[in-house]
DNA sequence: TAAACGTGGTG
DNA sequence: TCACCAAGTTT
């Protein structure tokens, strides 16, 4: 390890901080939800949701999620549709499918007791290296580090840690800051505290220095380096993908929705029928050859779509062109469809994508044949 | 190691 | 407006 900063830092030291960081964090931690009490399972479901995703966005789907589903008990046993419509909008669908793969492990094999060392949670599906600390730390107060985009944020600055936090293999060196850090009285609080200062004072841009707990611990703030610190290399390549999708009624107002595939991209969400376009032909007509090749619909597309979305992701964008039109009510020959009313399509868990093709279909394109 | 994997907020 | 961000894990 490198970071003279922390080599040569004294016991007294560490005391110190700590006592800052806890004493602060003890005034100023935010009043959450999953916060009332330290049961491991509620735990669990906060530290999954709160992965890549702000506080203020998880909240209410947290409320939600433990109301329906109180326990372990209650998640394993639960329908995946069921699941997966709560998750509905919160994005990243494989952490719900994954953590309700690993409640029914943790109901079948450690009878619906959260395991309570790093080996054994660590194997769980959706339980990586901050997960694992976060739920050791916090339900079980064992003092294991877990290192966030907050921590390592937080850590560069107090002790000037130059290397790239984009790298996987960064992670490690202030796991090891955490280790030697950590407050063997109260880790919950430590870690808590380390990511509420990263959220609340010693954030990304402009960090509220002035304001700060323990800013004279840090490293950055006297060498005046905070607003450069963390180094985070890393550039998305944006791909374009360019979609035609259909709306299809039967003369009953029924509407045909399909079931995304089991791995990949929204795996296991609902959406309307839609083809990626090569662009070489017309888009309706790769629709119409889309929708004949799966269905055998002979179908009656309008001439023009009646809306044209855009939905951007973190790693590409979709373009989407939908068209509306009708067909038969004869079940669908296609695995994985089904034909239901128009009140019935909001019961199914859809992206937000195919949410904002219903939204404008409601709008636009309905009530016309 | 790097890319896949969602979404809504923000300067 | 738009690139970047937010309590990561899997492959």
């Amino acid at each position: 390890m490198n970071f003279p900063s922390l080599d040569h830092i004294e016991k007294t030291d560490i005391t110190q901080f700590q006592q800052d960081l806890l004493n602060w964090y003890k005034e100023e931690k935010r009043d959450l939800p999953w916060r009332y009490d330290q049961d491991p399972y509620k735990v669990w479901v906060s530290e999954i949701m709160l992965q890549q995703t702000r506080v203020d966005t998880v909240i209410p789907y947290f409320e939600r999620f433990i109301e329906q589903f109180p326990t372990i008990e209650a998640l394993a046993e639960a329908e995946e549709e069921k699941v997966l419509k709560a998750w509905e909008g919160l994005g990243y669908y494989s952490r719900v499918r994954n953590l309700q793969a690993a409640v029914k492990e943790v109901h079948e094999q450690y009878g619906g007791k959260v395991p309570d060392t790093k080996e054994a949670i660590s194997s769980l599906k959706g339980i990586g290296p901050y997960t694992s600390g976060a739920i050791l730390s916090i339900a079980y107060g064992v003092p294991e580090p877990a290192v966030d985009g907050n921590v390592m944020r937080v850590l560069s600055r107090i002790f000037s840690i130059w290397d790239d936090i984009a790298k996987a293999s960064t992670r490690k060196v202030f796991e090891e800051a955490v280790r030697r850090i950590i407050s063997k009285e109260d880790p919950s609080s430590f870690n808590q505290a380390l990511m509420e200062l990263g959220a609340l004072i010693c954030t990304p841009t402009s960090p509220a220095c002035l304001l700060c707990p323990v800013r004279d611990h840090c490293h950055a703030f006297h060498e005046g380096t905070a607003d450069e610190l963390p180094i985070k290399t890393k550039k998305k390549n944006m791909r374009h993908v360019h979609l035609a999708a259909a709306v299809l009624q039967t003369e009953g107002g029924e509407v045909l929705i399909q079931k995304r595939p089991e791995s990949g991209l929204l795996a296991n969400l609902w959406e309307f029928p839609n083809t990626e376009l090569s662009g070489h032909g017309h888009p309706k007509v790769e629709l119409e050859l889309f929708l004949e090749r799966e269905y055998g619909i002979e179908s009656t597309l309008d001439k023009e779509p009646f809306a044209k979305i855009q939905h951007v992701f973190s790693h590409l964008t979709w373009d989407i062109d939908v068209y509306k039109g009708t067909m038969a009510s004869s079940v669908p020959a296609r695995e994985r469809s089904r034909l239901v009313s128009s009140e019935e399509v909001e019961q199914y868990a859809f992206s937000v994508s195919h949410q904002k093709i219903w939204k404008q279909a409601k709008k636009n394109g309905w009530n016309h044949s």
